[in-house]
DNA sequence: GCCGGGCATGAAACCGGTTACACGAATGTT
DNA sequence: AACATTCGTGTAACCGGTTTCATGCCCGGC
């Protein structure tokens, strides 16, 4: 049976209303029109303008607390061209650094900084998921976005010269393959590779090898620059079969291991690139029946809060990722609110943190260590 | 020495020169007058409109690509109140869920599949960070988001009700506290501490305790019910000292574990709600001088990456992280095209994954399964 | 008492898409 | 042949802030 009032009332709004969300949003006009006062005085407020009587500001603003009026950031967008938005770049799905532990630290501190600033991200994929309209340059174009994020670029990204060509501030993170038009953030890899080499060299250890990353990155470079030149400095080789190629993430550590221990001279040290690698080779060698250190020692890379919880305990590069993903942020808000900024590159010193693998530190140092975890 | 013309050129616009960026983006009605039809015949082109004459459409779309034209959000969004935005709320800096490995996995498959639907993920954040406008619902609204994820959303939300008069459609994750008008998304709990139960009993194991997560999240009180009675139906007991309190991390896996291992009877088998607590469990363990499986028995819950990494790997509930993933993007952006529908509650069944930590599985099948990682 | 200048505020155009409505041409109906 | 309908397209208003320029006021200086 058909109702008998023929007339339906506006359907979203009876929606609306049905769900108890018929809260009329106030905008600027409407705001200006209760107070008095024309919409660019009420704007002048909002941005923050000396030009504003106190008591009509103190006026306004009671009344945007009264009202919960909020600005609706699209309009503001597209009167200034900026949008509040930052573009955080993610590789393929073949490479989920999002998984990456190392880069989880970097992006929440990142985040946390630029909010504070007033900006938020929003993630995009280097991976073109079909559609050109997926392409993360033309989404970020379509957002007006104010600054990217580049995490590890690869060399073989071709949108990189479409995406210089906006103009937009870039920073990257361990970049490779991007001009000097993105500023650039990255530890300090050659000195890092050095540490390791030097520590794995004190400890007595002869045969000393290495799983790289990914061999074409920039991290994997520099780190195993600096490891062979410490090494040749301390009078020991490096032959070309003791320099397995990885790709960071734990399958490749197995593979490298497994390789490695064909060797007729197996190595009685092994420097993983990644703590992720580091853990599969830990894992890979106590599976062969090798002991870890008495047999291979084995160091890291990056200090993941794993580290401390594998048996044994990592002994690792530690990567400051709070300084890393501080200034990250620090760079770009600057980048934006400063144009003609000059792109700077930061280098960040890190750390070596030595724990059982490498037979460094006690038990009881360690329990200690593992109650830092949060 | 100043130069000889004193006319200087607009500065943004020499600047923008200098570095290479000056190309000219062309809007809609620039767009539409180069092709010699109106605005609107562009506009309806754009949004794939029937009503255009496809010689007509073709020419539009020719000339898109020859300026490459990138329509501005902003201005649609102004219009018609959709910015394509979703934003994912997490929690504070106290329970960082990015760091929590599950959540990666959940997160990328959303944010993969929200991204072929046309939206792009912004990230928020619970916390406060001193100033009101920071707060995550005026963020939110400023960008006229299109709907929101939650990641485990716990009781003492005060926003939670602010958010709900927005009457954005919201999806949350193992919810607690949030009312009907969000969609829920859950694995099967109840069905996973049960089968955990069963599998302690089925090998054996006398003495079975838990360490639970935070005990007033979801996730820990259905999971602590099905396992208290599955335990329950076997004519097991489960002694209160036996279900200690932990919060899904590793520090309170150690905690929890130490203060088991003080009983007069303590257990031979632990089940811990997470994995990060379930590693930290057998860490903890092997300090004191316990074999796991021979002397304790320890099941995780997640089946993140690192679980079969880890010596003995790991037996866990594998949670599937893709469906969940996917089914919330599917809601979600279901949700947001119709607003009409009646946010449902999907319950996602697990896997027991049983590995060595509880004697179950060979060397041989451990090593393939670890191949299985990318 | 008149004038210049600083200051608080207002009027109106503008940013770049969207869309309701109008309109002419082509097609179909009787 | 007259008329209704559908189709392709154009006109113009609108979304909600921002910003330039104008204006009116009050003040101090001469």
């Amino acid at each position: 049976m058909p109702p008998l009032d023929v007339v339906a009332p506006d359907p979203p709004a009876r929606r609306a209303k049905a769900r108890g969300y018929n809260r009329h949003v106030p905008t600027l006009r409407e705001l200006a029109a209760v107070c008095n006062v024309s919409p660019a005085t009420v704007s002048r407020v909002l941005n923050g303008s000396e030009r504003v009587r106190p008591e009509t500001r103190e006026r306004i603003l009671a009344m945007m607390r009264e009202l919960d009026y909020v600005p609706t950031r699209a309009a503001r967008t597209l009167s200034t061209k900026e949008s509040g938005l930052i573009a955080v770049i993610l590789a393929t799905a073949a490479h989920p650094e999002l998984e990456h532990p190392f880069f989880q630290g970097l992006l929440e501190q990142f985040r946390h900084r630029i909010c504070e600033a007033g900006y938020d991200p929003i993630l995009l994929t280097g991976e073109a998921l079909g559609a050109g309209d997926q392409y993360y340059v033309r989404r970020l174009r379509m957002h007006n976005v104010d600054g990217v994020l580049f995490l590890s670029v690869r060399g073989e990204d071709v949108e990189i010269d479409e995406l210089r060509k906006t103009g937009i501030p870039i920073v990257a993170f361990d970049p490779e393959g991007i001009g000097p038009f993105a500023a650039r953030i990255q530890s300090d890899n050659v000195a890092a590779g050095a540490s390791v080499a030097e520590h794995l060299v004190a400890i007595g250890r002869q045969r000393i090898a290495t799983i790289t990353g990914l061999p074409e990155t920039a991290p994997s470079r520099l780190r195993l620059e600096g490891f062979a030149r410490a090494l040749a400095a301390a009078g020991r080789e490096l032959p070309p079969e003791y320099v397995v190629p990885g790709d960071f993430y734990a399958t490749s550590g197995m593979a490298g291991t497994e390789q490695l221990l064909t060797l007729p001279e197996p190595p009685d040290a092994i420097f993983a690139m990644s703590d992720l690698m580091a853990i599969a080779t830990i894992q890979t060698l106590q599976r062969r029946g090798l002991r870890v250190p008495e047999d291979v020692a084995v160091v890291g890379f990056d200090d993941i809060r794993f580290a401390r919880l594998v048996t044994p305990p990592l002994t690792t590069v530690r990567q400051d990722v709070d300084t890393l993903g501080r200034l990250a942020a620090e760079t770009l808000v600057a980048m934006i609110r400063d144009r003609d900024l000059e792109p700077p590159t930061l280098t960040v010193p890190t750390t070596l943190v030595v724990r059982e693998s490498t037979g460094g530190s006690t038990l009881e140092e360690d329990a200690r260590s593992v109650l830092d975890l949060l």
